[in-house]
DNA sequence: TTGAAAGCGTTACCAC
DNA sequence: GTGGTAACGCTTTCAA
């Protein structure tokens, strides 16, 4: 079915048809009820092929909004962006990317409002887990420019797709992965991550919920905040590793590695305890070559990138995220012969 | 650059320009040398979006030849492929799948004959590793056919693509594996795969040059062949631990996870022996579940099956594939957490 | 409120 | 050998 059959159908020119499909007003209603119902009847969608070929006329640009800026683990992603952007070439698709650091979210509001100004066409965006900017993804959608969530999701808006993982899964997969390398034997230490994602707790809770159904013989001691930080995970491992000189196992929630590492080496215990943790990012693959990592959860940072953006273009195109609206990523789990 | 704006400058017409970029012949020497200078001084790539738009009116067939008959890992690889077609309805791409049972040259010969009949635009193929395979994927890439090979590799041809696993890699994944599920410690037998296919040997080679590489207290103690087959890996597994009392870990190379654990279990050495195996088959799946395979090593057959026919059709909108001429899947490691 | 026509980039076909 | 034209399906623009 193509606009034109329809047309013919209805006995309405293209540009008729055109109208009603985007919504672009300006129909006599009985026309519109006429188009619709054929439409309706024999289950017209747009073909991609085709609206590619006009796409390529307007040169659309996709904002991106990522806390990239000092964590590591978002050079994957970027580099992500950056492949999906050149497989879109041929559609004229250019990307527009802000960086920020950290997760204050008045700062990200303007950064989505400069992409706005510049005109973007659809908008790529980690956000924050905040009202504020929930609201601002659905103002954005009502003015027809569709938001891609990437790595983790928000709460109560209309975001047109997901792209990640699912973190509770991804905890009890590292819980798995505990119950391995330990033997199901460990007094264990766990390290936390950021509560203003959405993520880091779904990630720790289903951890903590699967180590206990399934683990008797793992008990889980105590816990220190890292912040995403290393700096602060290494203070804070320190203090609870004097706390608690039994830990013979730690499991780090998200970002913040290096500095646990740092801590347990200063400490002696490298032999000890054994490290579970996320993202293959530098300095975990580097303490992982050394033993103290044994494992690692990997989340495809690379893929995360490129879907989001072929996400986003796929809304441009067809108006619905061709793959559903959430892409889940598997999490890989990593030892030293696959990394 | 697109073929009007190379045409003007050239000053001939667009119809010429198309007959030199797709070697139709009939275009004077001197005329196509003026084209040809200015294509590589301005670099001219096809423009995917007016290709599709084209390529729709040819409804072009993709051929599929897989040994999947008694394989279930060809169920998920299957699907991949429907995947795909679905994907692709917009561009007019259509699907015409062959299946056979086992690795009879002739029999593959056959079939690809007969798409060949049919009229297909490319071949996916999960070839035998015969010198007769590789010169009919050559002879059909010179009549414009081109080939993407799947699951298994073939040498010395000039095939486009190849969408697998690094099997070498594999085994060196299923070794680390093996190191961990062990603790370092085992008597090791191997259940063996089916050589006609590339892919298993060097599987099975990174394995034990893995193995005695880094784990001096695993020792191989015997082997088993399974030919892909239950009934066929069951006896000579029972065989094998007739012959050798002392084994405690198994590793097997390819199919027939299902004849290895009823051996297992009519011995009694269940609570023994640790199976590492390949493939998240229904059989291996539950047998993971019953605690006997401890870890399987996956390589993403979905994914296989998705990314091999969007490669050939890469292959028909571009003339290369767009992701290099390997398309490697990575290995991911599955414990019952993560199923 | 609607229709007609041009254009996106490529290819096929027919005429010269 | 070569050029012109129509076609693929959609959107935009201009005219009515």
């Amino acid at each position: 079915m193509t606009i034109k059959q329809i047309a013919d159908l209805c006995g309405v020119s293209r540009g008729t048809v055109d109208r009603v499909l985007n919504g672009r007003g300006k129909v006599k209603p009985e026309t519109e009820e006429r188009v619709l119902r054929t439409i309706r009847q024999l289950g017209y969608t747009k073909n991609i092929a085709g609206k590619a070929l006009t796409l390529k006329k307007t040169t659309p640009v996709i904002g991106v909004v990522v806390s990239s800026e000092g964590n590591p683990f978002f050079d994957d992603v970027i580099e992500g962006f950056r492949q999906a952007e050149r497989e879109l070439t041929d559609y004229g698709v250019t990307l527009m990317l802000k960086t920020m650091r950290g997760y204050d979210v008045r700062r990200q509001l303007k950064l989505i409002g400069e992409l706005e100004e510049a005109g973007v066409s659809a908008l790529v965006i980690q956000p924050i887990n905040d009202a504020r900017i929930a609201e601002k993804i659905d103002a954005l959608g009502s003015n027809g420019i569709p938001t891609i969530t990437v790595n983790t999701d928000i709460e109560n808006s209309c975001r047109s797709c997901y792209v990640g993982s699912d973190y509770a899964a991804g905890g009890v997969t590292a819980a798995g992965v505990m119950r391995i390398v330990t033997g199901g034997k460990a007094k264990l230490g766990i390290v936390t991550g950021v509560s203003m994602l959405l993520g880091h707790d779904q990630r720790h809770e289903g951890f903590e919920k699967h180590i206990r159904r399934v683990c008797p013989d793992i008990a889980i001691v105590d816990s220190a905040s890292a912040m995403d930080d290393t700096e602060h995970s290494y203070r804070m491992t320190l203090a609870m590793l004097n706390r608690n000189p039994q830990i013979d196992a730690i499991f780090i929630v998200a970002a913040g590695a290096e500095g646990v590492c740092r801590a347990v080496v200063e400490k002696g215990r490298e032999k000890v305890i054994r490290v579970v943790a996320f993202d293959t990012v530098p300095a975990t693959i580097s303490m992982m070559r050394s033993g103290l990592v044994r494992a690692v959860i990997c989340q495809q940072p690379l893929r995360q990138g490129h879907d989001s953006v072929i996400a986003a273009f796929d809304m441009l195109l067809s108006g619905i995220p061709k793959q559903g609206n959430r892409i889940i990523m598997e999490h890989q789990i990593k030892i030293l012969e696959n990394l």
